[in-house]
DNA sequence: TGCTATTTTCATTTTTTTTTGAAAAGTTTG
DNA sequence: CAAACTTTTCAAAAAAAAATGAAAATAGCA
């Protein structure tokens, strides 16, 4: 047996303030380089009064189940969103962590730290390059790579500690 | 007349360097959401031992005098580079400004900041409508709503300070 | 287990961003 | 100041990113 299964219909104030949410959220997620459908869904969430599911976030915004499905699934993965159970619906329900320091941590583990990985090994191979070769300017690029080398430890260091400093 | 004007050859070794150079800075750069070619040329000027045109820039990276003079007037804003005067030639002529503690800080100052901005506004506009409607749950749309603030004024400070952070 | 509801995946389409290239604008110097 | 050189601008093309939609996979229930 199936529960009522219309979209809830939310009124015209409460809908304006929706609106405003996803223009926060999208031009927010933008500043970190996710789509537009990740920040409009973690702005629909966000001032949803209860959990909503997958196709309740989809007709509200209009968008496809698929990129709803994408949507969540980096949200979550970003640990922004998490499930809940609702009763007598089989759906999965979906509710938004409002702890933007927990988000903002998970932000820098996962999508930042490992370029800052990548980097380090570009720079070591560039350091081979020049001790192999006397006839460079040595101290001119082991200078160069030497600040290259300060700023991915400092990244290293300092990002994760952002997420702590957002009193929050 | 004109000084000799063909492109600097590198040696075997130089242009491996060169070449990871520009690897790296291509990633770093798409980290902060700039376009290939800004992380290209940075990374050819990070490594030149002199200043160079812009015509050994997109020759070097065979990219347009179009994509090469719109990424360095990029570069330009982000104060990430600088122009040098080489005695006998009319070209301009780039430096690569390596101090990473003024290009972030221009960077938040340019990129981050303004968004932020347009982030309180909306914010107000917020809480003009829960304000003026008390039929809505007040309580928790204001806690929402408190928590976003918190958010940008946290981001206001936390962001330039964070450039005054990297010992670089 | 089989049936149905729900979610995910992914090839294709659409949209957005970036690059190109040529014309326009701006500079320098003889 | 005009001719040659250099840089910028911007419409069009190309490339990259995101969204769609339908098929496949998964999960819940009788």
């Amino acid at each position: 047996m199936q529960v009522d299964n219309k979209v809830q219909p939310t009124s015209p104030i409460e809908n304006k303030l929706e609106i405003e949410s996803i223009d926060f959220f999208v031009r927010m997620m933008s500043i970190l380089g996710l789509p537009r459908s990740v920040g409009e869904i973690y702005g629909v969430l966000y001032f949803a009064e209860y959990p909503l599911s997958m196709d309740e976030i989809s007709s509200r915004l209009k968008i496809s189940m698929g990129s709803t499905s994408q949507g969540l699934k980096t949200l979550r993965s970003l640990k922004a969103i998490r499930t809940s159970y609702v009763q007598g619906d089989r759906k999965d329900h979906y509710i938004a962590e409002t702890e933007f320091r927990r988000l903002f941590s998970n932000f820098i583990k996962e999508d930042i730290l490992p370029h800052l990985d990548s980097a380090a090994d570009r720079i070591s191979s560039m350091e081979k390059h020049v001790i192999a070769n006397p006839d460079m300017n040595q101290e001119f690029y082991t200078t160069r790579i030497e600040k290259l080398k300060r700023l991915t430890k400092a990244g290293r260091k300092l990002l994760p500690a952002l997420a702590g400093l957002l009193k929050i």
